[in-house]
DNA sequence: ATACTATGTCAACAGCTGATGACAAATTCA
DNA sequence: TGAATTTGTCATCAGCTGTTGACATAGTAT
């Protein structure tokens, strides 16, 4: 009993490694997050993650770059916008992919490494495909705007762990943040 | 010249090292700011720190637990603290310690060992004293969504570096904003 | 001056980190 | 078969971290 005999693929192990490292980010910072615990979580050997992302950095890098994946709450249009993205915070039916990209962003934001990769891909996959959904003036300012409204409710869930509301005050409750986020994309 | 020859006064060093920490993790976050780092920063020997603070954790949890500085911009009351908030968030006139304060408290939201501490520092500067500000029901919640939207804004601040508003739109930017604050205490 | 204490410095520790190159085993190809 | 390439592991490096104890120096009291 010595080893558990994996076949060998480069193609899945490669992927292990990327899927151990988004559970790893988001739950825990880049700083936080060694080489070796997403190694662990993958099932390898610490020394593959080098091999096969160069450094730390450039799998984080490669973790946050995927052009692939617009996100649900956007791409499905303007209409309805501010009621699917009060649900995706709120809620666990909405895009969670979405909520579990922003937490990797989010958690690794203050990271001096991580930093600047954090702010290019926010800028990508946020920010810019709201503001193309946006009509009349500034869209860019009012897609920000929706963004700290996001970001807000999701650090401050990390802070405190969860929301907790009471059952009969829940639809309340989404109904507050739909109409925050209603506001934060209205026009001047 | 070896020495500048600082006299000797444990109290000053001791003030010296509260300010360089606070200097440093207001902006970096606490598993990127070292005890080096602060004792640079304070002009004395990293060994210092330890003696005076027992440890690093320890020196955080001071830094967050001042509870002789209650926050300008509630202690002012129930009247115009929309405003202030806005005032506060966007311009360099308003409380500023505060936002200092809530800069170190986010920066290091996401370190595992300063998340505690920085949960309870929350609750017992931000979210209590605001939730005593308001009448209605459920303040708590509505205290904690108004930090949700000042966390958002402030969060967003860090990531991006600034908002940099052009200066004719800056009004109404500010003013968004205060309407943002508004809404997220109202009563339900 | 001498003893004593308070204040500050130095050197070193164990532990962790990201990263590298040598090696082993599996797979593929000739 | 045997050689070659891919895939994975091991040991190890240098650098940094928080923390500690031994030492040095300044200030104070006797």
């Amino acid at each position: 009993m010595t080893k558990p005999a994996r076949p060998r693929n480069a193609e899945a192990t490669r992927a292990a490694i990327l899927a151990a490292a988004r559970h790893c980010l988001s739950r825990d910072s880049y700083d936080q997050v060694g080489i070796r615990d997403i190694a662990v979580k993958a099932g390898v050997d610490a020394a593959l993650v080098c091999r096969y992302f160069g450094s730390k950095e450039d799998l984080f890098a490669q973790l946050l770059r995927r052009p692939d994946k617009p996100l649900d709450v956007i791409k499905a249009g303007r209409d309805g916008l501010s009621v699917r993205v009060a649900e995706m915070v709120v809620s666990k039916d909405g895009d969670q992919e979405a909520v579990e990209d922003l937490l990797i962003m989010l958690r690794s934001a203050s990271s001096k490494t991580a930093a600047s990769l954090v702010r290019d891909a926010m800028v990508e996959r946020f920010d810019e495909p709201i503001a193309q959904l946006l009509e009349g003036e500034s869209p860019q300012l009012r897609a920000r705007m929706m963004g700290s409204v996001i970001i807000g409710l999701i650090v401050s869930k990390i802070i405190r762990g969860s929301w907790d509301i009471e059952a009969p005050g829940h639809d309340a409750f989404q109904q507050r943040i739909e109409d925050l986020v209603r506001l934060s994309i209205q026009e001047f």
